[in-house]
DNA sequence: AGCACGCCGACT
DNA sequence: GTCGGCGTGCTC
């Protein structure tokens, strides 16, 4: 039917910014769509291309012709093809890289289909299907509900922020959501942080709405389970599906409601090209398909309030924990005024120790926190003050007692501890500061007769580790748990009625604008842990900086007032939610390169800048200014419109370049930089 | 990104 | 003489 000659526009997973114009062969005439993968001819190489524009004609001289088609049905949607290219105008990185991270694993590198193990295809067919209960909803709850329906039912873009207090029962509210949703015979996409992805989770899920409604995509799944659930969801099958960020890519058709629970979560952000926010990319794809979205949180995002305040978003409170359960009291420990072991302060306070001895004398349990793996976090040569690096990173090796080894917590590096200073040849090498292996090592000295297990990334490495600690736990056979942030997030253990936080000083120091608001929002959510069951729950947080105001907010559970401190400090210095940043890092391995790249960057961008919309901070190093061998600078562009940032950066870019040995990425919005 | 082209320095 | 460093341009 098309006797005419025709072109198509392909997109390639390449950091170019064009598309490229291929012509199509008359055997391919009909093949070719919009959203179909091709092979194509690439200088040298032939490539897997996506085509994005099938046209009549074409301004490129001379074409060359796609090789093949390979998909017989569009492997992108329409839809999917302009969440595409809005992450790749707003996360500045070409539509192919876009496009890419949206193809799923087992279509990546031009495949077309799998051998589906029979594993994948028998594993859902175990389990029982309970008929969910009841659910009733409790006054605040309905109230939220009722809120949100009318949008639902209208088929109307809006995004609702849910601001619950930790056990208010955000996800009734949810579920009543998804509910109407499938009512109107539409489906729901729902996230998860990657490591609230538990059995748990899920059988919530699977119990509601049935088995064979839900698909549950996380990160244990192989290719081939993975096929299986993106067939599901691409022929209606799956109405929900839960997954973590990289859900939002899912082939799921007419989507009603879009829920990102705990939408304060780092994971939610992608470090690697494109990286992208979830939370922007769900509203961005919630917009494309006229979307509800609710994202849902104890201590949201400043971003996302301060949307709601301006309007942007339509906030809802749920301020009242269900169950009539009260939030636990928080009590500071200063610790400069705790007593001594020796010239060192103790770990463990006083308070501490007498409340973790009455939880136990209770037959009730202790979890106690502490962001910091390892046993000492620092090896150090009083007599010369040389301190252990890290070979490969600017960043001091931490001491595992169990490995009896120095680790690199950022690299993959672990080395022998010298005996003498490698500075001074003295031998008096001492190790201080503390990670959650001294403070179990402790916790055995202090309490010698009760059962204690350690959760971090170190306990977990058996794959299995993780939920075997849990039942345990669970089970009572296990009386202190002690661990990092894993612990804080989403468990619900009703016998836990202590708390306590080793040192809040740990996330309030690091050299992170938004260390305050992380400090608050950890701590809000580790006292969110507590007094779940019948027996109140009581928090101690051990801390040198008592006065703080994340840490004063979080003992009052005042979201409130912490967010309106926080702002007048972010407005102080132009920080986000008042200001997008871009940050442009430049790394080499030769100090001196990655320091001149910086700051002639720093330079064009003033250059090519016209007007006050976007400002350029001064190149400076990093913090951790050499990582896994290179040196690294940073470039910050800030604006009120990320758009505009990114427009002058192209346009820097388009004439300028920096040495070769020296690489360039790009984050905008990055969650840290500062 | 990845590669070809092309122009200058120091070495089998 | 040539091997190889890296700045520049280009990919339909």
């Amino acid at each position: 039917m098309c006797d005419e000659k025709r072109f198509v526009q392909v997109a390639v997973n390449l950091p170019l910014n064009d598309v490229f114009d291929y012509s199509v062969p008359l055997k391919y005439q009909d093949a070719v769509s919009v959203g179909k993968r091709v092979w194509v001819p690439f200088r040298n190489k032939v490539i897997v291309g996506y085509i994005v524009n099938v046209r009549g004609s074409t301004d490129i001289p001379r074409t060359r012709d796609i090789r093949e088609v390979i998909d017989t049905e569009p492997l992108l949607s329409e839809e999917m093809l302009k969440l595409t290219r809005w992450i790749a105008d707003y996360y500045f990185c070409s539509w192919g890289e876009a496009i890419e991270a949206a193809v799923a694993g087992p279509f990546k590198k031009g495949k077309t289909s799998l051998r589906v193990r029979k594993s994948a295809l028998t594993l859902r067919e175990s389990g029982s299907e309970l008929k969910s209960a009841d659910m009733t909803l409790n006054a605040h709850q309905d109230k939220a509900l009722l809120r949100i329906l009318p949008y639902i039912q209208e088929e109307k873009f809006k995004t609702f922020l849910l601001h619950g207090i930790t056990a208010s029962g955000k996800t009734e509210v949810y579920f009543a959501a998804i509910e109407a949703v499938l009512q109107r015979n539409k489906s729901a996409l729902v996230f998860v942080p990657e490591i609230a992805l538990t059995p748990q989770t899920v059988q919530r899920f699977t119990q509601k709405f049935g088995r064979d409604k839900v698909s549950v995509i996380h990160s244990r799944l192989n290719n081939s389970e993975k096929f299986v659930e993106w067939q599901r969801i691409k022929n209606g099958e799956a109405k929900i599906v839960v997954g973590p960020r990289s859900a939002i890519f899912s082939p799921l058709r007419d989507i009603g409601l879009i829920v990102v629970d705990e939408e304060h979560e780092h994971s939610y952000k992608q470090e690697d090209v494109p990286r992208y926010h979830l939370v922007q990319a769900a509203i961005k794809r919630a917009e494309i398909s006229r979307a509800v979205v609710i994202l849902g949180s104890a201590t949201p995002l400043l971003e996302s309030m301060y949307c709601a305040e301006q309007g942007e978003y339509e906030l809802i409170e749920l301020p009242e924990r269900i169950k009539g359960l009260d939030l636990p009291p928080v009590q500071v420990v200063d610790m400069s005024m705790q007593r001594r072991v020796g010239k060192r302060p103790a770990l463990i306070s006083k308070v501490l120790e007498d409340n973790i001895v009455r939880c136990i004398k209770n037959k009730e349990q202790v979890i106690l926190f502490l962001n910091r793996r390892g046993f000492s976090t620092f090896v150090h040569c009083p007599k010369c003050g040389y301190v252990v690096h890290c070979p490969r990173c600017n960043i001091a090796l931490v001491y595992h007692f169990d490995r009896k080894e120095l680790v690199c917590h950022h690299c993959h590096y672990h080395g022998t501890v010298a005996q003498l200073c490698p500075e001074c040849r003295s031998g008096y090498i001492q190790y201080f500061g503390t990670g959650t292996q001294k403070v179990e090592s402790e916790l055995h000295r202090l309490f010698p007769g009760a059962r204690i297990a350690r959760m971090d990334s170190d306990a977990l490495q058996k794959k299995t580790a993780h939920f075997e600690i849990f039942d345990a736990f669970k089970a009572h056979e296990i009386d202190i748990m002690i661990g990092t942030q894993m612990l804080a997030k989403g468990l619900d253990f009703p016998n836990v009625t202590l708390v306590g936080v080793i040192s809040a000083d740990v996330t309030l120091n690091l050299p992170d604008f938004r260390a305050s608001e992380r400090t608050f929002s950890l701590l809000t959510q580790v006292a969110g842990r507590t007094g779940r069951g019948a027996v109140a729950g009581k928090v101690i947080i051990q801390t040198y900086t008592p006065k703080n105001y994340a840490i004063q907010c979080a003992i009052t559970h005042d979201y409130n007032a912490f967010y309106k401190q926080e702002m007048v400090f972010r407005e102080q210095l132009s920080l986000p939610p008042y200001a997008h940043m871009v940050s442009i890092v430049l790394r080499s391995k030769e100090e001196a390169a990655a320091a001149a790249a910086a700051e002639d960057l720093a330079k064009a961008l003033h250059r090519h800048n016209k007007g006050p919309l976007v400002s350029i901070m001064d190149a400076s190093p990093l913090p951790i200014s050499k990582l896994r061998g290179y040196f690294r600078w940073a470039v910050v562009i800030k604006s009120r419109d990320v758009l505009k940032a990114n427009k002058l950066l192209a346009a820097v870019f388009a004439q300028w370049r920096p040495a070769a040995k020296v690489k360039v990425a790009v984050d905008v919005d990055p969650l840290m930089v500062l």
